[in-house]
DNA sequence: TGCAATTTGACTTTTGTTGACTATAATATA
DNA sequence: TATATTATAGTCAACAAAAGTCAAATTGCA
């Protein structure tokens, strides 16, 4: 198969997260941008298209000076509290956009949500991923 | 009989599956119809009419740079087998029209439904298949 | 001759690439 | 401390590079 750049750049992406300790990486937009000889938002790109939730993986970033992108895998769990994961995230992504919460908020439950009850087990994370979402409706709304 | 420019781009097409690896070859659409000096969409119609999954075959791919499109051919010579991934296609097909999963799953699932299984002895294929169609109901539906 | 298969090309959709502009965070400076 | 500067990342729209769709025109058999 023809690579195309966004190809080699989310390979390059997954071996690294394969080789991290934690499934986890941090980089630097820019600096990767410089390694494959593209600009910047094309790195965005390849994230926004190959890194999102639905592909399980959660971003979070920093502008700014000392600036990040990281990148978490998310672990696969069973397909109930994937479910309802994603139905969380798809709740906070609203709320979000309704700017309800905040896009730093949004990021912040996320990453609470999926560390805090990384080590429960997969049937009792579904109930808490449903619980967490109606405390925030009860909160918010 | 005189050989449409059909045949001979089939006829081509599988000379090159026949020398691959793993009965599978990738070409350019744009690239192949050059070689035949004819239009894009000829290549296109012959890979519906000869490749398709009647015929045995999986066909995937996608546009844009450096696009592709990625041809299979399915060898599994139980009947049987056969049958029951004529019909997980089948409901894949049924359940991306009524937009329930998108072209992309799809794609991906028949993927995965072909190649997971590629080792299995061709008996239990069947019943693998048969389980996968269960399970995608089971969760979508 | 008439029908089915083939061939063609205009138009559509999807995916990828680039760059100008915007937003945000840290740091230096008044 | 307030403000300016610098260093990041994000957004969006234009453009490019593929493959897909569809129907009209053509061809070749039975």
């Amino acid at each position: 198969m023809k690579k195309s750049l966004a190809d080699k750049i989310e390979e390059y992406l997954k071996v690294l997260i394969e080789r991290s300790e934690n499934r986890q990486i941090e980089i630097q937009r820019a600096e990767l941008a410089e390694t494959f000889c593209c600009v910047p938002s094309q790195v965005t790109y390849v994230i926004s298209t190959r890194f999102n939730e639905k592909s399980g993986y959660l971003t979070e970033s920093r502008r700014g000076g000392k600036g990040y992108v990281k990148i978490t895998r998310l672990d696969n769990d069973d397909p109930l509290a994937q479910m309802s994961r994603n139905n969380l995230f798809d709740f906070l992504d609203r709320i979000k956009d309704e700017q309800i919460i905040s896009r730093r908020e949004n990021e912040m439950l996320k990453h609470l949500a999926v560390y805090a009850f990384k080590e429960w087990p997969s049937e009792e994370r579904s109930r808490i991923f449903k619980a967490i979402e109606e405390a925030l409706k009860d909160y918010l709304m």
